[in-house]
DNA sequence: AGGCTAATGTCAGTCGCTGACATTAGACAA
DNA sequence: TTGTCTAATGTCAGCGACTGACATTAGCCT
């Protein structure tokens, strides 16, 4: 059965699909029912207080088969931005090889955020997206998970980079710095985000705009210039594709 | 007695000081031994293969006894981590107030590796320091953590650069940028670094020279020249004070 | 209808961790 | 020195995440 491929690749018909089957249909709809329950509660009541019991009494199950739907209590959390992040891969393998790294990797989250909402639109609603990205943010264990499962991304993130400039991501430092320091970027103005009080797409996007592009002035040398229209709530207008 | 401030803030005679008196020395003499058991037991044999009780018994304590001392088995694995990172901050806020934000932080790393013998010694060899560097960054959940508290540090040296340029870290985002960029610097060299063969503290060094060199470098737009010196293997000589 | 086997349930056990309560052993005064 | 007084420790029971072993149920296929 591999409940492991399962829940890191989510629902795909694998070579051997010609037909569904009932026994196929009903275990699709637990695995659907337990992911979506779990993520209910999690973001209800929050994820320490939830137990694995109680979702899988929510569901009308064994903790055990729990258990071989998922690897553990953490993946199902984890479950939607999985999808997120492979949607953002394939985003920025599509964007053409002229534009520069960082540019690359900016249009590609901005894009890959434009189409989130149908990404995700199958297993839940955008907003309960939202939400579990908040509650990953705010729950230490999950927050230290999240990070560890970006850092192992950034690797592919930088393999792709490489690859796109013809370079060896051994050889030279440059791919993987980018990459961190983008990512470090996605990962302040999710945190001020998710803190804030505009909940919305639209406000991370345009923070994350603002913020790219305050990356390089950052870096300069000295802060002497006042620097005026970077107020953190502001609104301002974003410019991109 | 509070284990959480003690295992926080590790040795320090508290105000009411006079005397140790022979209670308080016994105290001290367990607290070690937990901990250079536990760092022995980890280094060696793996994290997840060693037991709170095996540490606990490995003193002649009982595993209740252990979370007296310390709140849960990571904090025992990031004690010294601890103890560099005040270290860090005391040289960071020692750096003279005219170097540029990113010139600082630099300055600073690189002093406290400086004298992290020293900052370590009173606990353990440095040698087991490093040996518990790698560790973390091959243990998953260790790694997880590690991950979620250099996040947590972020913060207060974004409101330390914040208040030496005079600058509000809510207001400008700067602050945070740079720290963000700075320290994906150092998760980067930390993880090829424990992942090398050069495990002397000085390999560490330089490939940290090396990378932050290369920062400005990775963020320009286009990265056509062909960039020769920077392999990741070589000695290469390291500027700095 | 009946056999095959995948899916599920049940049970016991490990490990990290906690609260409650009993026991021991420094500290301090008489 | 002795006798409290209490901090430090040990013991025990229990929770929650997880796992292996084994029994049971229920789709599937002839």
């Amino acid at each position: 059965m591999n409940t492991a491929t399962a829940a890191a690749a989510p629902q795909q018909a694998p070579p051997p699909a010609p037909r569904p089957g009932l026994r196929e249909r009903k275990k699709q709809r637990t695995r659907d029912a337990l992911l979506r329950a779990a993520l209910e509660l999690f973001t209800a009541r929050g994820y320490e207080q939830t137990t694995v019991d109680d979702i899988a009494r929510a569901v009308g199950v064994s903790q055990r088969t729990f258990f071989r739907y998922f690897p553990g209590k953490e993946e199902v959390a984890f479950a939607m931005q999985d999808m997120v992040e492979a949607h953002f891969m394939t985003s920025l393998r599509a964007r053409p090889a002229h534009e520069p790294p960082l540019e690359a990797l900016r249009r590609a989250v901005l894009d890959c955020w434009d189409s989130v909402r149908e990404a995700v639109a199958s297993i839940a609603p955008l907003e309960l997206y939202l939400r579990m990205f908040r509650t990953i943010e705010s729950t230490p264990v999950l927050l230290a998970t999240h990070l560890r499962r970006s850092m192992e991304k950034e690797e592919h993130i930088a393999a792709v980079l490489a690859e796109r400039e013809g370079l060896d991501v051994d050889a030279d430092p440059r791919p993987r710095l980018v990459v961190a320091a983008f990512s470090g970027v996605l990962r302040v103005t999710g945190r001020l985000w998710s803190t804030g009080e505009d909940l919305t797409l639209d406000g991370l996007r345009s923070l994350t705009v603002r913020y790219l592009d305050q990356v390089g002035p950052a870096l300069a040398g000295t802060w002497r210039t006042p620097n005026d229209p970077n107020r953190t709530d502001a609104p301002a207008e974003h410019t991109d594709a």
